[in-house]
DNA sequence: AAGACGCTCAACCGCCATGTT
DNA sequence: CAACATGGCGGTTGAGCGTCT
């Protein structure tokens, strides 16, 4: 039985307070982000690691962009879900300033009913389903591996290239993560 | 005016991938 | 190689709010 990431007795749950939130803020800008399992202890929060970077990443950033989307970021991810399916992180990577939770949001009460209205099924729309498979030992979701040999393949209409790499060395968003799948621009 | 209903979105949960020991 | 720790992700939930009847 896998323990839970936190003691769930000694924490706060539920909405943030604006105390709690200031504490954070002023603890990543002194420290900076690091390790998030420590950083509520050393902030001073009654809350989960897990609670805290779901708090920073979504709403404490500065660099966020609050407020409706626009044409072009509707657009954009009208014809990026279409080719990645529900990969919001994905996704949300290519709308600077947008969270993947903001992004998931917006689909779920937005733009699927968009795609509805125009008589379109929203889940039949995405070229890529989610479906692990195992490919050179490494298990990769159906879609990315699809690609013969591995080879990027390229979305001009989105001057997007997508690959697969799988070295850590490879690592070029600066996550330190050696993910399956790489979205080249 | 008030209860029912629907919508939005912040937050949580559980799982998986990766790194470390 | 196994076990464990941690970070990240997508799905889901539920509080709060607005609108409808």
């Amino acid at each position: 039985m896998r323990k839970p990431c936190c003691n769930k007795n000694d924490t706060n749950k539920g909405a943030w307070s604006k105390q709690e939130d200031q504490k954070l803020i002023d603890y990543i800008r002194k420290h900076g982000e690091g390790n998030w399992r420590f950083i509520p202890k050393a902030a001073g929060l009654l809350r989960c690691g897990k609670s805290c970077r779901l708090r920073w990443i979504n709403y404490l950033r500065p660099d966020l962009k609050r407020g409706n989307f626009g044409e072009d970021e509707e657009d954009l991810i009208f014809r990026l879900h279409h080719l990645l399916g529900n990969r919001w992180s994905l996704i949300a990577g290519r709308l600077p300033g947008r969270t993947d939770n903001e992004v998931k949001n917006y689909w779920n009460s937005h733009l699927k009913k968009k795609l509805i209205s125009k008589g379109i099924d929203p889940n039949k729309r995405c070229k890529a389903r989610r479906q692990s498979c195992v490919t050179n030992n490494h298990k990769v979701s159906k879609p990315y591996a699809s690609a013969p040999d591995h080879q990027p393949s390229v979305l001009p209409d989105l001057n997007l290239t997508l690959g697969l790499c799988n070295r850590a060395d490879e690592n070029i968003d600066g996550t330190g993560r050696s993910p399956t799948l790489r979205l080249f621009i």
